[in-house]
DNA sequence: ATGAAAGCGCTAACAG
DNA sequence: CTGTTAGCGCTTTCAT
């Protein structure tokens, strides 16, 4: 196959074998209807002639972009490589393009480019919010014009918008009666500023384990973060600093959980002996660091795949409404390794 | 703003205002002949009635996508997703569209991929190539269209196609020298099967250290796998089985140095006492892992960025040849940590 | 089984 | 400064 100089198009086939360009494009995408000779001299003129389809005039005439946008608020999470990972995966076989867009977590930008991947006319959606997002009208345009979108991870309730997550109350509150069967009696709590739904749930899932085994909340605990590894060096000095230290810790993500034990290690602070600690997330760091951090595990990999599936389901069955989820509950389990458990 | 329910276009709006379609086009891309009070009457009525233009068309009339595509091997590696963090930030600062697929380092993927890329007429395109990659005729549409192309890590040298890598000889020659410096005189290289340009070039670098320090090169230290953690596990036991065990191992990336130091541990092996390890990436694991892994450090992020600068160069001075750098190394740095320090 | 013709929604000469 | 006109390359009725 050699390649011309000048964009080959259907005409020019057409005008080659003395046939019209609608008998051209129907061969070339193997309409039942043309007879099988002629679909054969087509597709060998096609080639010989070089002739590359141009997705551009086929998507304005189909109107149908073969595109599906997916907006996360940071790429660069190990949790969220595999998300993306498995969303590819599962797009790419079903034949879709994937556009990929990063809100860096400001609503500003993930309005901007909810609208950006409007014009471009996407053909669906897969979104995870911004931390500070809160609320999801940017997003009405594409629900009204029964453009499919799905949530993941970070999600925002709509009966229209399915959505994957996992049931971060329930972890939450797993892993700190963890910590409190530990023998753990005042168990800090690092989460995020703004509450975003998902550090709300495991707030809300920290505060349900002490209330039920009888510890009271102690507001001075909770320590606000932007959960970075920076923060996770703050957190540390926040509880070296306290007057009455506690005896746990649990911290809403991976990341900000090791950087915050790795400076108190540094301080001479034994983990778990003086302080226990858990996590979230499972990330890559959590089983390396020593002592290996307890945490939450839930894969990216499948939230990715899952998510995108929902998503081509409503593609190819956009109106049978029978038998959807909502909202479906990925599961998690708490995988406790040595830095919460008791010494002796 | 409220949403229609029909499609908005340009000459709905063009119907509204008694004016025509041509005006209100100029108007909502803010060209600059048109009367500010038209300019003004004509966005108005856009939000008004819900307007959103349709790229698809505009599109196929400019003969520009606005999508940059990005071809990589897999997409869940710490390094690679800096890769795209940072690619994507420049080019949707740039207003570029960024659609992303992975080849699995599968060749006849990568080339499905750049097919599929190319009938979507993608403005530029970034690629790190397949490991199996052993050519880049499938790139040379591109090329020969004048669609600019950016090769990042895993480059095929083309006058035309600028790259962005690291001296991969150098690196892997002074980390090599490291350990020997270290006293190792048996040093194993774990490496890939198909001799990437990559692979091939952290070769050329060991063996040069080799002959450098009149080490005689054995060809039954070097241990040809996938380079996956599992392959980790089983370079663990291949280095266990061997008669003459070495005392220093050089494994060409990461992940599966630390995966096989791990394996190498539950078999009692002490590192670095009796093996002394160094990787290549500087991954996440590396600075975790105990004993902390000896690495080369490379910036995904910088990569990224650097590679989508150029792309945006090549793509706004098409024609302008002047003081290009075909072939541009970017920084790396040997980090040595306690795998591969001398004892005592 | 094939062709003629219309048009997706937008932009860019060109003319005024 | 604005309008007319002619497509971009493809798909899809509707005829034949």
């Amino acid at each position: 196959m050699s390649i011309p100089e000048k964009e080959i198009t259907i005409y020019d086939i057409a005008r080659e074998l003395n046939i019209s360009g609608a008998t051209v494009s129907r061969a070339l995408m193997d309409h039942p209807s043309v007879n099988i000779h002629t679909k054969q001299k087509v597709q060998d003129a096609a080639k010989r002639m070089g002739y590359r389809s141009n997705q551009l005039a086929s998507n304005l005439r189909k109107k149908k972009s073969n595109i599906i946008g997916i907006i996360v608020g940071n790429l660069n999470s190990s949790f969220m490589s595999n998300v993306i990972f498995g969303v590819e995966k599962v797009l790419s076989d079903a034949g879709y393009n994937l556009i990929i867009s990063q809100s860096l977590d400001s609503v500003s930008k993930e309005i901007a480019i909810a609208q950006a991947m409007y014009n471009n006319r996407v053909d669906g959606l897969l979104v995870s919010l911004a931390y500070s997002t809160e609320n999801a009208d940017h997003f009405e345009s594409f629900v009204k014009r029964g453009i499919p979108l799905v949530y993941f991870d970070r999600a925002w309730p709509h009966p229209e918008c399915p959505s994957v997550e996992i049931d971060n109350v329930r972890a939450a509150y797993e892993i700190t009666s963890h910590l409190i069967k530990q023998g753990c009696k005042r168990i800090a709590h690092v989460t995020a500023f703004k509450l975003s739904s998902v550090a709300a749930d495991r707030f809300k899932g920290y505060r349900q384990a002490l209330e039920e085994h009888s510890i009271p909340f102690d507001e001075s605990l909770v320590i606000p973060t932007q959960l970075t590894l920076e923060a996770g060096v703050e957190a540390a000095h926040t509880l070296l600093n306290m007057t009455e230290r506690p005896d746990g810790v649990f911290v809403t993500n991976d990341a900000c959980a090791v950087s915050c034990m790795q400076e108190l290690k540094r301080h001479g602070v034994r983990i778990p002996g003086d302080i226990a600690f858990a996590g979230f997330n499972n990330d890559t760091e959590s089983s390396i660091i020593e002592p290996n951090l307890t945490t939450v595990n839930y894969k990216g990999y499948e939230m990715g795949t899952t998510a995108a599936q929902i998503l081509l389901d409503r593609l190819n069955n956009a109106n049978d409404k029978k038998g959807r989820k909502n909202r479906l509950i990925q599961p998690s389990e708490i995988i406790i390794r040595a830095s919460s458990l008791h010494q002796g």
